[in-house]
DNA sequence: CCTCCACAGGAAGCGCAGGAGT
DNA sequence: ACTCCTGCGCTTCCTGTGGAGG
């Protein structure tokens, strides 16, 4: 039976010809559009090379920006040059979603360096003392934090790097911090923003021409020949271009759509799989949107999806008929009667109404004020997708519990 | 014009979990 | 092991707002 399956794996027609290399994680060799970029860095951390500290950089841009990619392009290249040369240079990335507070971040960045030695359980103090002890041996290290706005005490953290450079003599300590928040920068200390930011760097958003440039070279890499229509590309640059300017998205949405592809045998990838890749992966955030909230908050959506679908007969908003369109306080009380059948008390109204604003954040509705021809003030609540999927997913989710 | 309605959203404060300091 | 502190989720209370209706 095994056998079977592995066969027909194995000679199951696919228009890959390495799939690893259009992952979202992978970091290809040539970044289009990022040259600049990739020599502001280089000339940053080139110093490093002539035994002085780097000055710290802080890059900021939205998600699939090339942020990443090219610091860790530029990372690997020194690290290379740094030990073809025998130069004390190093970077060191850590990425601060999981590492997320000043001991689990010194405790990586000095594993990295002592990758034979344990480390766990030593107290903050003494991995900070080993990390400068390890610098001022000599080596220039670079520390680069990727989503740095999610170190909980960074002000600390910055300043005891820092501050670590005067108690060595030789070598240097340096940060790149990424970040894709804006307003990250305002909560910290003055101290921690005038040093971090020493240069500051801002990636744009990449556009619909770039897009497609780069989804040509990814494509070229990853597919067979002739297999990804130049249509598709397009379609799949104009949708990411349109929404975000996110290579990653547009990315992985050809990666879906080749699955697609696979899946319904065929051996080519057209506009037809890239749209329906779209879809599935629209439905797929809205899943994993859905399934994280907070019970409370399912609640809340469920009474939405659940009046959307009854209030069939068409509210009327002066002007305009909508389907589907609620008032607020309709839903809160809707809410509370599912809360109780489902033997839960209710959160306060206040609370509810942010709730629905953080729901709206997520996009999964959509609210306007009340006008014209309605009492007092209130929001109308619209759902932003399907009423029925949105409740058969909530209720599925409770009948497994 | 005033009052009422049906909410929006700010401010203060409470109870709790979990981390830091001792 | 213990206290202390802090952030978080939430409630309570309150003021503000814009249209309906008299």
């Amino acid at each position: 039976m095994p056998e079977q399956i592995f066969q027909n794996e194995f000679e199951k027609k696919t228009v890959f010809s390495d799939r690893n290399l259009i992952m979202p994680h992978h970091t290809p060799d040539e970044l289009p559009f990022r040259d600049e970029q990739i020599s502001d860095v280089s000339n940053v951390v080139a110093h490093a090379l002539k035994d002085k500290r780097p000055e710290n950089i802080f890059i900021y841009g939205k998600v699939g920006a090339g942020k990443t990619c090219v610091t860790k392009h530029v990372m690997n290249k020194l690290n290379e040059f740094a030990s073809s040369n025998n130069v004390c240079a190093e970077c060191c990335y850590v990425n601060c979603r999981t590492h997320n507070s000043k001991y689990r971040i010194l405790s990586k960045i000095v594993k990295d360096f002592y990758p034979e030695e344990n480390f766990l359980g030593f107290s903050a103090a003494f991995i900070y003392e080993k990390l400068l002890s390890h610098a001022g041996r000599g080596n220039h290290v670079i520390i680069i934090l990727d989503e740095i706005d999610k170190v909980r005490d960074l002000d600390e953290l910055v300043y005891g790097l820092i501050r670590g450079n005067d108690e060595i003599d030789k070598g240097s300590l340096s940060i790149i911090g990424i970040s894709n928040n804006v307003r990250f920068k305002e909560r910290l200390d003055p101290r921690t923003k005038s040093s971090l930011c020493q240069q500051e760097m801002v990636f744009a958003p990449y556009n619909a021409i770039e897009l497609t440039e780069i989804l040509k070279q990814r494509v070229e890499k990853a597919f067979k020949p002739n297999t990804v229509s130049d249509s598709a590309i397009n379609l799949a640059a104009a949708y990411s271009a349109k929404e975000s300017g996110d290579a990653r998205t547009a990315i992985m949405l050809l990666l879906k759509a080749g699955e697609l592809a696979d899946k319904s045998e065929k051996s080519f990838v057209t506009d037809e799989e890239v749209r329906k890749a779209r879809k599935a992966v629209e439905e797929e955030i809205i899943f994993s949107l859905v399934n994280t909230l907070p019970e409370q908050q399912k609640f809340v959506l469920y009474a939405i999806a659940k009046l959307s679908l009854e209030n069939n007969p068409y509210k009327t908003i002066t002007g305009r008929i909508e389907e589907g369109v609620l008032f607020s306080g309709e839903v809160y009380r809707e809410y509370e009667k599912v809360a109780k059948h489902f033997k839960e008390s209710a959160v306060s109204a206040r609370w509810y109404r942010e709730y629905i604003s953080e729901l709206e954040i997520y996009g999964l509705i959509v609210t306007t004020n009340s006008g014209k021809g309605i009492k007092g003030q209130t929001r109308l609540i619209k759902l932003a997708s399907e009423p029925a999927k949105i409740k058969e997913l909530i209720e599925s989710e409770f009948l497994k519990q």
